[in-house]
DNA sequence: GAGTTTGAAACT
DNA sequence: CAGTTTCAAACTC
């Protein structure tokens, strides 16, 4: 290859050294800060992801993309605007990735000289594809997602690869990967016009882009294939989410998000790790992505890798566990944290599920892969899984995640269904948007990889009779406290769950009750009875809201007569009513469901700020505050409101973001995966994401440990699952 | 492990 | 949209 006119050519016109110099060092930074800017959206995505499959994508899209991007950089003019540039930068990290793992010697060297880049800034851009998932999220972009997550891990890696190497090699060590990038490159210079041109219109149009860079890929190469038909299914999911069916119709092609899905799916097992990679490759990314994807955060590259897992064990409880469990799971990881994170995936066992026994889920392509969500994720936001977008396709078919029951470890449990077939919410997987496995004892079950078509059909169903469906059951705001500083004990507080419970019987005190397994207090959305919610009663939440009405009617002359109707409502609650005003003025924290709800349009997103003064609210009584303020807050002012809601939320209308009001009244979770945030979804009684996954913060706080810290907390504000 | 309870999901 | 039925998880024994 090397010899080839061809190879010769890019040489010479090679811009790709400029970049990589420019890359290493600061260059990574950039990198990161650029896509921290561009990307709000994208955090959504990875939580939802299935590690494995996206492993398996990332692994064999890698390959492909490098070349094609590779070609790009050295077909590309070099006047790109900064942008571009910053594709580019992109682009080259992964096929330096690629390029390691064609030379293991250069990346193991790597590896000891680089540190993987920390924190939210390491955002993969992909991931914002998700976005929209809530859950399920996932699915979208894994294939871009894990990418970006490698692409993160090892851009580092190619800085030091590059200044010792010569680029040519790596080059070469590209090419030799994959012959086809010879007749790739020009159409991948096409592509990766594309791409490169402007990589936030990539993050938010990816979809598109994506599908472009596809079509002109498959054609040449059948490597290339795979990597594409992942990027579509990223595209097609995006643009789900985006709510822009245009963009899927037009650009996705079913076909080709079904080879990709068939070939996760199918080949699964057998590509694992690897198939897609040659030995070498297999080698270099076993220990690093291996773990990761053994942990179901999968893909996460080192330096992400904390954040992945930190990911992962939010997952973990976002998913089946009962919220308080998860959440301070999450919060002592949080704590503790980076250096646990640090940890190549083994610490993600303890959090992750996987002790190996289980097979983690697959989690559907399109769905929210929520799963990642899975097991994994609790939040998934996530899910992921998200709503349409997420239900669609996109989502790699991953493994399924292990659910923990209670925090025990014994999560992994799974469905036992009998007539539904595992193809309704009453199953967990499939409310999971993940395969049955193994450890489901259920009968006549169609949620497997072999009818994903059955599958992906019915949730589209299911989606379009309720968009929610899928989505988070529960909004967590508890790591945002983490940020403030809130008192970890007040999580539950902050969290709620987005449609309401219909508790009778249980009092909420059960896990019958979503609310209460969910870890979150009870709402004004509740419709339970005799609510004795532990972390947080319907009484109160009425009666904050009631107090909340009372003190907007003060507020606001104009509506006087209004004001007296609130108060009088207020005083039927007259004891609430003095719980709340004790604890209001302590407590501020916000109730980003309740926000949600009321604020339909979430425009602009600003970086998630922390929430005001949250400290020292028990939990119940902040739950009481934060009702009330966040009520207040979205009445006030949609800026204000905007400005703590997590920037998933803020994102404008696009169909990832949550309406606020279900057609019942009830509260209704963001689409995104956290979705996706998760995309996971719901999980029948179970609740997939518990949370929304966190995503990297926009700020770009690249601080190591402090980095992930904050972008967990972050996160918790953004409600992104990252 | 079988049976009961429970409340969400699905159906009408 | 409300009421009813179905379903499977959660729970109890």
């Amino acid at each position: 290859m090397q010899d080839s006119p061809l190879f010769s050519f890019i040489d010479s016109l090679s811009p790709i050294e400029p970049l990589k110099s420019a890359y290493s060092g600061n260059g990574l930074q950039a990198y990161h800060q650029s896509l921290n800017v561009t990307s709000v959206s994208s955090i959504f995505t990875s939580p939802h992801h299935n590690a494995h499959k996206e492993s398996k994508l990332s692994k064999g899209s890698f390959a492909d993309y490098t070349e094609n991007e590779l070609c790009m950089e050295e077909g590309t003019d070099k006047n790109k605007s900064p942008t571009s540039s910053t594709a580019v930068r992109l682009f080259a990290c992964t096929s330096t990735i690629t390029r390691e793992s064609h030379t293991m010697t250069t990346c193991s060297v790597n590896e000891g000289i680089v540190d993987p880049p920390k924190g939210p800034n390491d955002l993969p851009q992909p991931g914002r594809f998700d976005s929209g998932s809530p859950d399920h999220n996932t699915a979208p972009c894994h294939g871009v997602s894990v990418r970006s997550d490698l692409k993160q891990d090892k851009c580092p890696k190619l800085e030091a690869v590059q200044t010792t190497n010569n680029t040519v090699e790596k080059r070469k060590c590209l090419f030799s990967t994959d012959m086809q990038l010879q007749d790739g490159c020009q159409p991948a210079k096409e592509n990766n016009e594309v791409m490169g041109c402007e990589w936030d219109d990539l993050v938010s149009v990816t979809s598109g882009e994506l599908l472009a860079f596809d079509s002109s890929m498959d054609q040449h190469h059948t490597g290339v294939q795979l990597a594409v038909n992942n990027a579509e299914s990223c595209g097609y999911l995006l643009s789900k989410l985006a709510g822009g069916a245009d963009i899927s119709d037009r650009t996705h092609p079913t076909t080709s998000s079904q080879a990709y899905y068939h070939e996760m799916v199918v080949g699964e097992d057998k590509t694992e790790n690897g198939q897609l990679f040659p030995e070498d490759k297999k080698t270099i990314l076993s220990e690093e992505i291996q773990d990761n994807i053994n942990e179901e955060n999968a893909c996460i590259p080192l330096g992400c890798k904390v954040e992945t897992q930190q990911r992962g064990v939010r997952r973990r409880c976002l998913v089946f566990e009962a919220a308080g469990y998860s959440h301070r799971t999450v919060q002592k990881e949080s704590a503790g944290d980076l250096s646990f994170s640090t940890c190549k995936g083994k610490s993600s066992a303890q959090n992750h599920r996987n002790p190996g026994k289980t097979p983690s889920p697959h989690v559907f392509r399109g769905s929210g892969s929520l799963d990642l969500q899975m097991d994994n994720d609790d939040c998934s936001v996530g899910g992921f899984l998200g709503n349409d977008h997420n239900s669609s396709q996109s989502s790699s078919p991953p493994k399924k995640r292990r659910k923990s029951d209670n925090g025990d470890d014994d999560s992994c449990k799974r469905c036992s269904c009998k007539k539904s077939k595992c193809l309704k919410l009453y199953c967990e997987c499939f409310a999971a948007g993940v395969y049955c496995s193994e450890p489901c004892s259920c009968q006549g079950c169609l949620n497997k990889p072999i009818h994903e078509e059955i599958v992906l059909s019915t949730r589209k169903q299911i989606e379009f009779r309720n968009p929610l469906a899928f989505a988070p059951k529960v909004i967590r705001m508890s790591e945002a406290g983490q940020e403030t500083q809130e008192d970890p004990k007040n999580t539950p507080a902050s969290a709620r769950h987005k449609r309401g419970c219909n508790c009778k019987k249980s009092s909420c005190l059960k896990k019958y009750c979503e609310c209460y397994q969910g870890g979150v207090g009870c709402s004004n959305n509740c419709r339970c009875e005799t609510c004795k919610n532990t972390f947080g009663t319907r009484d109160v939440a009425v009666s904050a809201e009631n107090e909340e009405m009372k003190q907007e009617g003060e507020q606001t002359e104009s509506c006087e007569k209004e004001k007296e109707n609130d108060q009088q409502k207020a005083n039927v609650h007259s004891e609430d009513h003095k719980l709340v005003e004790l604890v209001v003025p302590i407590t501020p924290p916000l109730d980003v469901s309740s926000s949600l709800l009321k604020q339909p349009n979430f425009s602009n997103a600003k970086p998630p700020r922390p929430c005001k003064a949250r400290s020292g609210s028990s939990s119940r009584s902040s739950k009481a505050s934060v009702t009330v303020q966040s009520r207040k807050i979205s009445k006030v002012g949609d800026s204000v409101f905007i400005e703590e809601m997590p920037d998933i939320l803020r994102e404008p209308s696009s169909p990832g973001i949550v309406k606020t009001c279900s057609p019942n009244g009830k509260r209704v979770s963001p689409p995104h995966n956290a979705l996706s945030i998760s995309p996971n979804r719901k999980g029948g009684r179970k609740l997939i994401l518990k949370s929304i996954p966190s995503f990297p913060s926009l700020v770009g706080d690249t601080n190591g440990g402090s980095a992930i810290c904050s972008s967990d907390s972050t996160t918790a504000l953004a409600l992104g699952p990252s």
